[in-house]
DNA sequence: GCGACAAGCTTG
DNA sequence: GTACGAGCTTGTCGCT
């Protein structure tokens, strides 16, 4: 059934007839006939790299289909197309319409491991899915949420496959030499070629061994049972699929002018620094960015005590102990100004511009199996992380707050823009904002009476908290700050000595205000001992409720380390996992009503809570109510009110407006 | 030259 | 003596 290849690598590990190379004609016809037989399907592509958006493609297609008469039950093919190796392969032509046809049908399951990259490489070959999707990635996140969900370590972990890892290791070999024969580095060779110019028997028989993990993986856990153990959170997840190759596929304008002239800005200002620094450490080396030659600059020549230390037990460099000491010597601001700037030109400048398409969009990542506890994670760049503006820079270099008409000069947000219709108009973002969302679930959890009824009333929260605390304390309404602050630290159980660290006050005044904080909000703390010991006693796992699971084996660790930390874990997962399925779920309501209507609107992206619509002019008050009610139809939250709020731009991310409606 | 790790930064 | 998630970047160190 396979031919070895000739050069430049010839495979020499015994293969078992069950996987195969599917070179000719006859060979494809033969494989379509399997493929057609079976509805469940596994499919995996191998590419030139992993950006889908500019200009990576995929080289060849792995597939498979379950078979009893196989030893690992699973049959599977790899059919070249792309392959840079002057080895026969089938034109990609000839296979289009068969595998297009496959691909659409109603009724079939397709399986992949990380699903939504694949589904990103078929649409590039005009292949969309039509039927169900199953992507074990998510499911192996499910199955046991604490362990790594990459294929080949879950091959030997949930599999037992201890050598599974041994095929990569010969790709990565043949990487190695194929990247040493064009003189470039192995990560630059990767990003240009990928696996295109690695033989077609190495490749094919790593693939298939790939869709023959997965195909095994997915039997393991259908025979747990995983997707009916948590249809409601499986189901989304695997539309949500869907949802987000839609999102990533439409990307973020971006301003390439703005962010080039932020990143000489910066580079500057760098440049200005260093020029200043440099002559302080003469006859020494001292780069401002390395942590060592601070450290020993700081502790060794200033002999300055240290007061805060790194997990490691060293004296730590962190802003904060920066600022601490800044008085001390007059390269401590300068430093401290050059690392800031450092940060945002390496960081986010940088970042963006090497990962634009040709259009100047930018196709960023969201991964629904990034984190244990249920939500998003996002990468490539992290959304998530961007910085806001800020308010003491905006003073130090335009003289105003931010309020006042002042501006952050180097906002990084001012890169992200609105798109504009071929007629010139504005397509303005809208921003949907889950109102205190975090809260809301703590709310139902703990069925706090004062929250409750301050979110009944629609009171805002922190003023409320700010009256009932200061009714203890007396002396009027408590701080605002510190009434926000504990809120936000709620979820994951922050102590008073986090509050006074954050809100930078003296312990004994935090701990008062926790004190009282929770004299009034008693039945949170009840709620969290009594969740903890119910959790202990159900075998150190639980479900919140929507049905997602999470175990915390560390919470009757001996360790009192470690036990606190699983504590926290847990409650965190509770809450900022609730809080997540909302958005996830209004996702997938969101899509599915926009392509059921056809509204000329489209899901753009998500950051937590938020969740981002651009919106055309004309439709934007039919789209943003009903968006808005989607967001907001969740009764099992009685008699707790979900709310969104609505903003957008019609300019950039940092000049973001309320919505009037 | 590469991978792994530590530390630091920014967010919700 | 402390904090929850997450992602990304630089510098450092050991290995080949």
């Amino acid at each position: 059934m396979y031919q070895i290849a000739a050069f430049p690598y010839r495979v020499d590990w015994p293969i078992d007839g069950s996987k195969s190379l599917v070179t000719t004609g006859e060979q494809f016809e033969g494989m379509l006939r399997h493929l057609q037989a079976n509805q469940v399907r596994i499919f995996d592509h191998e590419t030139t790299g992993l950006q889908w958006f500019k200009d990576d493609y995929s080289c060849g297609l792995g597939l498979g289909v379950f078979d009893s008469t196989s030893p690992s039950g699973v049959r599977s093919w790899y059919v070249p197309y792309r392959h840079q190796t002057g080895e026969g392969q089938l034109d990609i032509e000839t296979i289009r319409d068969p595998m297009r046809r496959l691909f659409a049908e109603p009724d079939a399951v397709w399986i992949a491991h990380n699903f939504k990259f694949d589904e990103h490489m078929n649409r590039r070959e005009g292949w969309h899915i039509g039927g169900r999707r199953y992507c074990t990635q998510m499911a192996a996140r499910l199955y046991d949420e604490n362990k790594p969900v990459a294929l080949k370590k879950r091959a030997y972990l949930d599999l037992g496959h201890y050598w599974a890892s041994e095929w990569e290791k010969r790709l990565d070999e043949e990487v190695n030499r194929l990247a040493k024969a064009r003189k470039m580095k192995k990560t630059d060779y990767m990003a240009t070629y990928g696996y295109c110019e690695v033989a077609i028997d190495l490749c094919g028989f790593y693939c298939c061994y790939d869709v023959d993990f997965t195909g095994q993986l997915f039997s393991l856990y259908e025979r747990w049972g995983l997707s009916s153990h948590f249809p409601r959170v499986w189901n989304n997840e695997m539309q949500l699929i869907h949802t987000l190759c839609d999102m990533e596929e439409y990307g973020c304008l971006i301003d390439v002018d703005y962010v080039q002239y932020l990143k000489a800005e910066t580079g500057k200002v760098i440049d200005r620094l260093s020029g200043m620094i440099e002559p302080m450490f003469r006859g020494s080396t001292f780069n401002p960015g390395s942590d060592a030659d601070l450290r020993s600059f700081l502790y060794e020549h200033l002999m300055i005590p240290a007061t805060t230390r790194t997990k490691k037990n060293q004296p730590s460099v962190e802003a904060d102990v920066l600022a601490a000491f800044a008085h001390l010597h007059p390269a401590i601001p300068l430093i401290m100004e050059w690392r800031e700037a450092d940060k945002i030109r390496t960081t986010w400048t940088d970042s963006i511009l090497k990962k634009l398409d040709h259009n100047g969009v930018l196709h960023g990542s969201l991964q629904n199996e990034g984190t244990t506890s249920g939500r998003l994670s996002s990468s490539s760049p992290n959304l998530q992380n961007f910085a806001n503006e800020n308010d003491d820079r905006a003073v130090r270099l335009t003289g105003r707050h931010i309020e006042d008409g002042g501006h952050d000069p180097w906002s990084i947000r001012r890169a992200f823009i609105a798109r504009k219709r071929p007629d010139g108009v504005v397509i303005p973002r809208v921003i949907l904002d889950y109102e205190q969302i975090e809260l809301k679930a703590l709310a139902y959890y703990t069925k706090d009476p004062i929250m409750t009824d301050a979110f009944l009333k629609g009171e805002d929260i922190h003023q409320r908290t700010q009256v009932e605390v200061g009714a203890i304390l007396g002396g009027g309404p408590a701080p605002r700050r510190l009434a926000k602050i504990t809120a936000f630290g709620l979820s994951y159980c922050m102590s008073a000595k986090g509050l006074s660290r954050q809100a930078k006050i003296p312990e004994d005044e935090a701990e008062r205000f926790m004190e009282a904080f929770f004299g009034r909000y008693s039945s949170i703390s009840n709620y969290r001992e009594a969740f903890w010991a119910k959790v202990r006693f159900e075998g150190c796992q639980f479900a919140n409720m929507f049905g997602r699971p999470r175990r915390v084996p560390g919470l009757t660790s001996d360790d009192n380390k470690i036990r606190k930390s699983s504590e926290r874990q847990s409650f965190g997962a509770l809450i900022q996992g609730t809080a997540a399925q909302l958005t996830k779920e209004s996702l997938v309501r969101i899509h599915k009503w926009l392509r059921e209507t056809g509204y000329p609107a489209v899901l753009v992206s998500t950051v937590h809570d938020e969740i981002w619509i651009d919106c055309d002019p004309s439709c934007l008050t039919v789209v943003v109510p009903k968006v808005k009610q989607l967001m907001e139809d969740y009764p099992e939250f009685a008699p707790i009110p979900i709310t969104a709020s609505a903003d957008y731009i019609d300019t950039n991310w940092a000049e973001k407006k309320k919505l009037p409606l």
